[in-house]
DNA sequence: CCTGTCCTTCGCCCTGCGGCGAAGCGGCCG
DNA sequence: CGGCCGCTTCGCCGCAGGGCGAAGGACAGG
């Protein structure tokens, strides 16, 4: 059985404003400086320092020393998933009363700027299964065939070539399996919302921070991602 | 998109020592009055007072006043589920180098006082499946059939039923899907290891707290399950 | 109505922790 | 080699928040 205090050794890491703040920001898969994470908290960088090496100690990021930068990035696809996963559920605890959220959102969701859901999960298999995206280090890496087909759907590819990390996993926490973030997951998204195949749900409630993630696929985005990718609805 | 402190409004809570002592003793499911708590939590009255206000507040915990006395449980089973993760996760984060419990965790486990894992979720899909159980007001009622399987098992129904819940689902959380918790589940699972149908795994390591939960499913344990229930191993 | 019990509110202390400035260290660049 | 820059360490301050004792409310029982 869990011990007491179990959770309190990592909450503790996780209750404070400025670690939030940085982990959030290392949630997009990205490797950030140490700088670049106090600035993103609102502290000096000492602060950030010290705040950086607690979290390293506690084996929630890993350090990644690249000449006089030090690189942060989650330590691992299960701190992501945990991050997603309480943040989630500090949002479903409050208004726990009334949620009925459920079916649209495992379907189909924004995780940060890409898909999600069981949309973003068969999208993953789609471009892996069909040979459009294959693993390179640090993730994946498109195929001549892949970079043919998605810039034939609309997908900016030199805007997903510009991110810190073309296409690398990301767990999804309603699925238990990977979907794709990076910048191609990034664009891939974009290109989706830009030619409505998803289009954002309405909220349900005033302010529901959850709302803004929850997306549905249209039935014209149902076809052009079924034909060339085996995307179903 | 998650906020970014998102997470650290309800990690404040699971944060300090004795609110998460008094969560982790709430974890077994009964109500306690707010002097337990104290005691549980080693502090005085003043103070378990105040931390229960912020943790009602919160969302975690229900209040439930009966004469003088204040009974406190956990808000709802998405809390004890989230407890549980956050209580896996948090040892599963720090020595992370070293960790691959994954399959056996995952096939078979004890969540509390009841079986879990694919275990634990196969028997509910099995208990229901068969009609030996069916929903009721805040949870599951056994059926005459179920009465007399379960008994033939070697089921105790009696304490089963001197539970404050008879049966009710907890989410799995590396199924995410239900499994059997309340009185039932707990003499299940009694059941189930009085009589060596699952025995407890060796710990890995000197003083693994997760691995007094492990499980393994006998032979004998799945072929009794197999035959009366259809739970494969 | 008084008493005992359980719980809360109030006022106070005090520790722990996060924040910053200054100083130190090491890599990179002219 | 000197200057710059990013990051860490050190020392100090300030404050939020957790702890307790004392006092105040509610409820049950005699």
């Amino acid at each position: 059985m869990t011990t007491p205090a179990a959770f309190a050794a990592t909450a503790i890491l996780l209750a404070e404003p400025a670690r939030a703040a940085m982990l959030h920001a290392l949630l997009g898969g990205e490797s950030l400086t140490a700088g670049e994470l106090a600035r993103v908290a609102g502290i000096g960088a000492p602060a950030a320092s010290a705040h950086l090496a607690r979290l390293a100690e506690g084996g929630l990021v890993a350090v990644h020393p690249q000449g006089r930068h030090r690189y942060h990035r989650l330590a691992s696809e299960e701190v992501a998933a945990m991050l997603e996963t309480l943040g989630g559920l500090t949002e479903a605890v409050a208004p726990a009363r009334r949620w009925p959220h459920g079916e649209a959102f495992r379907a189909a969701r924004l995780c940060y700027d890409h898909l999600a859901g069981r949309l973003g999960v068969a999208l993953h298999a789609g471009l892996a299964g069909r040979g459009w995206i294959i693993p390179a280090a640090g993730g994946w890496a498109a195929t001549p065939a892949g970079e043919a087909g998605l810039a034939r759907l609309g997908v900016d590819l030199a805007a997903a070539r510009g991110a810190r990390r073309f296409a690398c996993d990301c767990m999804d926490w309603s699925e238990r399996r990977a979907h794709l973030a990076g910048g191609l997951g990034r664009e891939i998204a974009a290109c989706c919302l830009r030619q409505h195949w998803v289009t954002r749900l309405p909220a349900e409630r005033e302010g529901d921070p959850l709302a803004r993630r929850r997306l549905r696929l249209t039935p014209e985005g149902a076809r052009r991602l079924g034909e060339t990718l085996g995307v179903a609805a």
